[in-house]
DNA sequence: AAGCGAACCTGGCTGC
DNA sequence: TGCAGCCAGGTTCGCT
């Protein structure tokens, strides 16, 4: 599920519920999800109110009274529910469609004002981890992180920096979390179809003086932020799993001009291309190969 | 060092 | 209807 645009929206989703709360009881139903939880897990959680929930490229971090920070990592399947003390009753999309929603809710906080929140992952490749607020930025799961493509940071210089003398293909570079934290996928298709280059390009390609260079990069920066904040106006995208926190989908993926779009007509204007599917790194590829080069 | 493929895990969809 | 095979938003590990 989860790049950028989705977490973004999960945090916005939870900000109401759990900023200012305080947890009054944690249940996890099983002793890991990708890890194993942290030590006494729920017994640190307990009695702590968070003080802040900020996203950082994929991660979630609640920031707590205890003193410690909650990282939270949805992998590729993780969703939230919220259901407030007033609605609890009533139940949403989120476990309407069967019981294999309600198999695979792995975590349930509790907090003092009557807020649920439910961490549900099938695949569960998501994870909990707890670490000191001091400790955070150096923590395992950051301190490697690249720059936000969202962030003042993020610019055609930044990609010349980080891609000069770099072989890999622009959709690896592009997914490479230590050099840009936050896109996926989805939006690594999209960028660069946007941004009218070959996925297969290399990175390196789009560096240095030259003038078409210059183009490349600027054009690519733009289609980045472009369609990073496009997604996340408009919820993050719903593709099998992704679900906000109120059980309502996101609908970006109507949006998606190459991803999923396999022999479907290029809808850039005056191209009569049409977008083909390829494996890079052992990932799908949509693109057009008319306009994108 | 960088880059690629496999592994982690479950479920949905396609095709025989 | 059943079953095998492939595919999925991410990250990490191990082998070139």
């Amino acid at each position: 599920m989860p790049e950028l645009p989705e977490v973004e929206t999960v945090r916005r989703g939870l900000e109401p519920a759990m900023v200012g709360a305080r947890f009054s009881a944690v249940e996890t139903r099983r002793p890991n999800l990708r890890f194993p939880f942290p030590e006494r897990f729920a017994d640190r959680l307990t009695g702590a109110r968070v003080n802040a929930l900020t996203r950082r490229a994929k991660f979630l971090i609640a920031s707590l009274s205890s003193g410690e920070a909650l990282i939270l990592h949805l992998g590729m399947s993780g969703r939230f529910l919220v259901e407030t003390g007033k609605t609890a009753t009533q139940p949403g999309v989120f476990h309407q469609d069967v019981g294999r929603h309600a198999a695979h809710d792995h975590v349930v906080f509790r907090f003092d004002g009557g807020a649920t929140v439910t961490y549900n992952d099938v695949r569960r490749f998501g994870f909990m981890d707890l670490v000191s607020q001091e400790g955070l930025e150096a923590s395992p799961h950051l301190s490697g992180l690249g720059i936000e493509p969202l962030g003042n940071d993020f610019h055609a210089d930044a990609l010349d920096r980080l891609f000069s003398g770099r072989a890999a293909p622009l959709k690896a570079a592009l997914l490479d979390q230590k050099l840009i934290a936050g896109l996926g996928n989805i939006y690594v298709c999209e960028a660069l179809h946007r941004a009218g280059l070959a996925p297969t390009r290399a990175a390196g390609s789009i560096a240095g003086p030259g003038k078409r260079a210059l183009a490349a990069r600027q054009a690519l920066a733009t289609a980045i932020r472009d369609v990073l904040t496009e997604a996340v106006a408009a919820g993050g995208s719903s593709i099998s799993d992704h679900a906000r926190t109120d059980g309502s989908l996101g609908y970006f993926q109507h949006s998606f001009r190459a991803y999923d779009r396999e022999g479907k007509a290029c809808t850039t204007p005056g191209c009569s291309g049409t977008i083909r599917r390829m494996v890079q790194s052992g990932r799908s590829t949509f693109h057009c190969a008319l306009c994108q080069d």
